[in-house]
RNA sequence: GCGCCUGUAGCUCAAUCGGAUAGAGCGACGGACUUCGAAUCCGUAGGUUGGGGGUUCAAUUCCCUCCAGGCGCGCCA
């Protein structure tokens, strides 16, 4: 990478310095900048701007063409086009980001009680991407899901299922309070029904079984494959439930209070303690999630990642707390909440109730709207941000459709390479480099080779948004380096230099795309 | 009341770890196809970054405070 080998330079000659590689935002100005005269200038008590050009002067290296200083004390870099063209044919930089660390990444996680709503396809979303880009830099990522099968959830759920059989038997049915009353649930019962199933443990195991089946098939359909799927009533199994509270009680962290078992959360900064075992002698969710957290550590992973949403977030430090109680450092869990969506029609929000039964499933969204640009739209915002999903727009098969945009270059740039190959020029990587120095080839050359770059950034980010940015961005620099010059043209050499040039486009919007989840058709 | 998130152009959002004259898309207006895909490109207009303080050479970014919206705050999950 580009902005690492300047980031080198610099600190061989600042052993002791934090190297700062930013872009320069001004085209003309150079291609990376450093603001490292302004940190010397502090210690040395000199005015910023001259230590710049004393650092500027010192600096020589053949990738750089050449190096301004630009006010207040930027040092400006401009990236040799020789370099450059060198690097972009030559192998990719690999990023070692992770060194091989095993990390995963627990998402989505819905309750097998009804259907995958938006809110849990933008998780889906985001967090297969994030797998794939921990995997290109560095890590050995693997994502899981869990199923809460166990519970009061599911029993409600199985009592509510009963409820609709009697009343598809012609009896009147009385959902139970907390209980579910989607229309979903009139289909399952159907179904059950149908296969003559009454026992009520045997109504929950199919429902469960049902939901599970039709998540994975959805998520299936939506390019999402969990390598792990967990069920809560595994961890009781496996002994982890009585494991961790024999644990917090040999550790002295349990306290008996109103007939309630409490655990000590705030010795490990919760902001009050919490109950694990309720005065009727149930666990709350709190026991059996770190008990599952238990097992995700005793699968020795270096770090776990949870990608929830923002109703969640009161739950984070509790979790966090219990983990340390077992004795895992702080930082070892990480829950990364990704903010909720908002569907948009006609410039309007429409009002999203899960009680009320009418929920914006990713089935329902899927039928409608092409994979393609549900995955995009989902990971075109950052984690933190509210997503407005614009169901207008999302339907559009225009040029405002930010994805078409994107699949728009890399097919057209296939079309360019068989229209050349007809006329017998077969795109190679051996040609004469030289032969590329225009403005817009040279931009369009920075461009693809920042996608190294781009990926360590939203991998370190947790953020797959950066890349959506930057594809849409690359796609933007060839649109326009197509309509200023033409590829195929009378000079066959010249020919030759700009196939590779735009295959290097090609690759790279492939690339970024696949990570996203993303097809990339040679024909639109 | 407390915690977390958000507030940037008419709308949806960027702005890398605190950096340069705050940028894109959509919408509006005006242009560009006898030539590789017009699902494209170019130009114009549009801003007191919610308000006010503070820290800094430098604040959309950090701190304090106020205002507005969202999500939570259970011996539910």
């Amino acid at each position: 990478m580009i902005r690492q080998e300047l980031k080198n330079i610099l600190q061989k000659i600042f052993p002791d310095e934090d190297i700062v590689i930013d872009y320069v935002p001004k085209e003309k100005q150079g291609d990376y900048s450093t603001n490292i005269a302004f940190r010397i200038a502090a210690q040395k008590k000199k005015q910023p701007y001259e230590i710049a050009q004393e650092i500027a002067s010192l600096i020589q290296h053949p990738m750089i063409e050449s190096i301004s200083v630009h006010k207040p004390a930027f040092i400006n870099f401009t990236i040799a086009n020789g370099y450059i063209l060198k690097k972009l044919f030559s192998e990719p930089d690999t990023i070692d980001l992770g060194k091989g660390q095993k990390i995963m990444i627990e998402f989505v996680s819905a309750n097998p009680t009804g259907p995958i709503n938006i809110a849990s396809a933008r998780a889906a979303a985001v967090g297969d991407s994030l797998i794939k880009l921990l995997n290109r830099t560095g890590y050995e990522a693997v994502s899981e899901y869990y199923v809460n099968d166990g519970g009061r959830q599911s029993s409600l759920l199985a009592e509510s299922v009963k409820q609709r059989i009697k009343e598809l038997n012609g009896k009147s049915a009385d959902i139970p309070e907390g209980g579910y009353h989607g229309e979903y649930i009139i289909d399952l019962a159907r179904e059950i029904r149908e296969k003559g199933i009454a026992d009520i443990e045997k109504i929950k195991e199919y429902a469960i079984d049902y939901f599970i089946e039709g998540h994975k098939r959805i998520l299936q359909e939506f390019g999402v494959e969990f390598n792990n799927w967990i069920r809560e009533s595994s961890i009781y199994e496996k002994g982890y439930v009585d494991e961790v509270l024999g644990l917090f009680q040999e550790k002295k962290l349990t306290y008996v209070k109103d007939g309630a078992v409490w655990l000590r959360t705030t010795e490990f900064g919760d902001k009050e303690d919490r109950v694990v075992i309720t005065s009727d002698k149930r666990h709350t969710y709190l026991l059996p999630d770190i008990a599952y957290h238990l097992d995700k550590m005793k699968r020795q992973y270096n770090r776990l990642i949870n990608i929830w949403g923002p109703d969640h977030q009161a739950q984070i430090r509790s979790l966090q707390s219990g983990m340390m109680a077992l004795g895992y450092p702080r930082g070892m869990l990480e829950v990364l909440i990704v903010q909720q969506v908002h569907l948009r029609k006609a410039g309007k929000l429409i009002k999203m109730s899960k009680r009320a039964g009418v929920l914006k499933t990713l089935e329902e969204l899927l039928k409608h709207i092409p994979k393609d640009v549900v995955r995009f739209f989902l990971v075109m915002r950052s984690n933190s941000q509210h997503l407005d999903f614009d169901l207008d727009l999302a339907l559009k098969q225009s040029d405002e459709n930010p994805v078409y945009y994107v699949q728009y270059a890399h097919a057209r740039i296939k079309s360019i390479i068989k229209k050349a190959q007809e006329q017998g020029i077969e795109c190679c990587n051996s040609f004469a480099k030289d032969l590329i120095k225009e403005k817009e080839e040279i931009t369009l050359a920075k461009a693809i080779l920042r996608y190294c770059e781009v990926v360590e950034d939203a991998a370190r980010n947790f953020e797959p948004y950066m890349l959506a940015y930057y594809l849409i961005e690359l796609a933007r620099v060839f649109h326009y380096f197509y309509q200023k010059l033409r590829v195929i043209g009378e000079n066959k050499k010249l020919t030759q230099a700009r196939l590779a040039l735009i295959n290097r486009t090609a690759e790279t919007i492939k690339s970024g795309l696949e990570i996203l989840g993303v097809s990339c058709p040679e024909r639109m």
